[in-house]
RNA sequence: GCCCCCAUCGUCUAGAGGCCUAGGACACCACCCUCUCAAGGUGGCGACACGGGUUCAAAUCCCGUUGGGGGUGCCA
């Protein structure tokens, strides 16, 4: 049911481009805000100056724009809040429950080493009344004993006990907030209701409601973490091993819409099982409760399944708008290359039903636009390896065609066909010599479509050049 | 090591004790259609990890085992 008092907000960090697991996360934020009529908020979280590249927050807007996601309120950029931050961390200072600590990575090791056991730090600066320093940081004290619990809205309640959670740092010795210091603050000042991410930050969300409760704050949000995207083996996507950046799938022609229903399906599914239909219907379907607790391959395959239907339920304009970007850039101007949109628009519906990703167009039509090479498999496969079949049929459909009174793709088809059937000639092994003769290939369009907007012209000068390389 | 999460066809999921002989989608296979390739149509293959409980009844609840994953930074 609806309820606009519900806040959500993406919050991602600007040390790369949107990944697939950041878009789902945002998606499911989104969802979850329209669902109810509240709010969708942005952060960009760039407390790590040293890894922050400010000209990526750009791109994460544009990818979120293209997928269809928009957001409320101005973003809020999370290097801007240092004071709050500050303020905060003092307070804890001040109020006993955090401190200052002067220990270094290396002490902190060799002590845990000494002592055997457990590796983490173990409380050594907690009662030394330490003071502000370049090299000091700042450390939570974590009661030691009691629990914590995390209500979360997919995984129920999951119970942390105090004393397994270390003294973790708040603030850096260089004075920034770290992730969990800033996010507490951040979602507290922001009024945030539903905190969506992935299940890979559950293990930090105790220590963020720690914070929450030595600020004062007496509630906490309701917490979804969703479950991991994983790739074939069964691991967190990473930027390195996998391929995982929304705007290569947007470069290789993947249709926002298209990305945007298969990502809703990773980890959800409508009640009624249908899986492709459009994002309003969605969004009045989706509940964060009904989120699955187990991880989800992306699988590729599936995404193209999802983008094939998308293109073919695409109006003819809609359709070839869609992929003329793709063929400016497969087809730059150069000798020998004129890239003509009437010619694309007639050959356009037999295409569209032909392709999973736009990315294939230009392959499919490339016979239309430039002087074909042939491909030695699709020469050796249907000229060689019957050169007197080759030879009749490629005759014949010169002295056929050169004839025919009305150039459309009916008439070429009965004069081919027609004569492939009188001498019992299959029609499939008819075809071939001259496909490849045309397109250079053994697939593509359907063929007499395909000549009627080569032209006949072309198409015969094709066919006798053809004619020409084989056997008199 | 320790903490936490998870476990239904190859994959994404439906399933909230009897509607389950476990449903759908993708993938795969076969056939039909057909000028190639697609698209479309029809059919097929294919799963409740294992072991104990609870119950008249368990894929569904509980415990354990096993397996997988995540976390364990002055990263987020």
């Amino acid at each position: 049911m609806p309820d606009p008092a519900v806040r959500c907000r993406f919050a991602p960090s600007p040390t790369g481009y949107l990944h697939l697991g950041g878009a789902r996360t945002a998606l499911f934020n989104w969802l979850t805000a329209r669902h109810h009529g509240g709010q969708m908020l942005l952060r960009i979280e760039d407390t790590d100056a040293d890894r922050s590249q400010p000209e990526l927050v750009d791109l994460i807007f544009r990818t979120l724009t293209w997928l269809g996601i928009d957001w409320d309120g101005e973003v809020v950029h999370q290097s801007s809040r240092g004071e709050a931050h500050r303020a905060a961390v003092g307070r804890l200072l001040d109020e006993g429950r955090a401190y200052w600590c002067s220990c270094t990575r290396d002490e902190i090791d060799a002590r845990a080493k000494e002592r055997g056991g457990k590796p983490g730090y173990d409380g050594h600066c907690r009662d030394r009344g330490l003071g502000p320093d370049p090299t000091h940081v700042v450390r939570f004290r974590v009661p030691d004993d009691g629990e914590t619990v995390v209500r979360d809205l997919i995984r129920g309640d999951v119970h942390f006990a105090n004393h397994e959670l270390e003294d973790f740092v708040v603030q850096r010795s260089n004075g920034h907030p770290m992730f969990v210091m800033a996010n507490a603050v951040d979602d507290i000042d922001m009024a945030i209701t539903h905190v969506i991410r992935g299940e890979d930050l559950l293990p930090a969300t105790p220590k963020i409601n720690l914070i929450r409760a030595g600020l004062g704050e007496a509630t906490t949000p309701v917490f979804a973490h969703l479950p991991l995207i994983v790739n074939e083996k069964r691991q967190k996507l990473s930027k390195r091993r996998d391929d995982v950046a929304v705007e290569d799938y947007q470069a290789r022609g993947f249709l926002p819409e298209a990305m945007r229903n298969y990502l809703a399906t990773l980890g959800w599914g409508p009640p009624d099982g249908v899986e492709i239909r459009p994002i309003e219907e969605i969004v009045a379907l989706f509940r964060l409760e009904d989120v699955t607790k187990s991880s989800a391959f992306f699988d590729v395959k599936k995404l193209e399944a999802f983008n094939g239907e998308y293109i073919r339920a695409l109006g003819l304009g809609d359709f070839v708008e869609r992929s003329l970007p793709f063929l400016t850039t497969a087809f730059a101007p150069g000798p020998g290359m004129v890239l003509d949109e009437d010619t694309f628009v007639a050959i356009a519906p037999h295409v569209q039903e032909r392709v999973r990703v736009l990315g294939e167009i230009p392959e499919m039509v490339e016979f239309l636009f430039r002087e074909i090479s042939v491909d030695g498999d699709a020469w050796a496969k249907t000229m060689e390896k019957d050169p007197a079949l080759a030879v009749q049929m490629l005759d014949a459909a010169i002295d056929l065609l050169a004839a025919l009174p009305d150039w459309t793709a009916t008439a070429i088809n009965d004069a081919v066909i027609g004569y492939a059937d009188a001498r019992e000639i299959s029609r499939k092994k008819a075809q071939a010599p001259v496909r490849v003769a045309i397109t250079g290939r053994t697939v593509g369009p359907p063929l007499w479509e395909s000549m009627e907007v080569l032209g006949r012209d072309r198409s015969l000068e094709r066919l006798r050049e053809a004619r020409a390389q084989l056997p008199a």
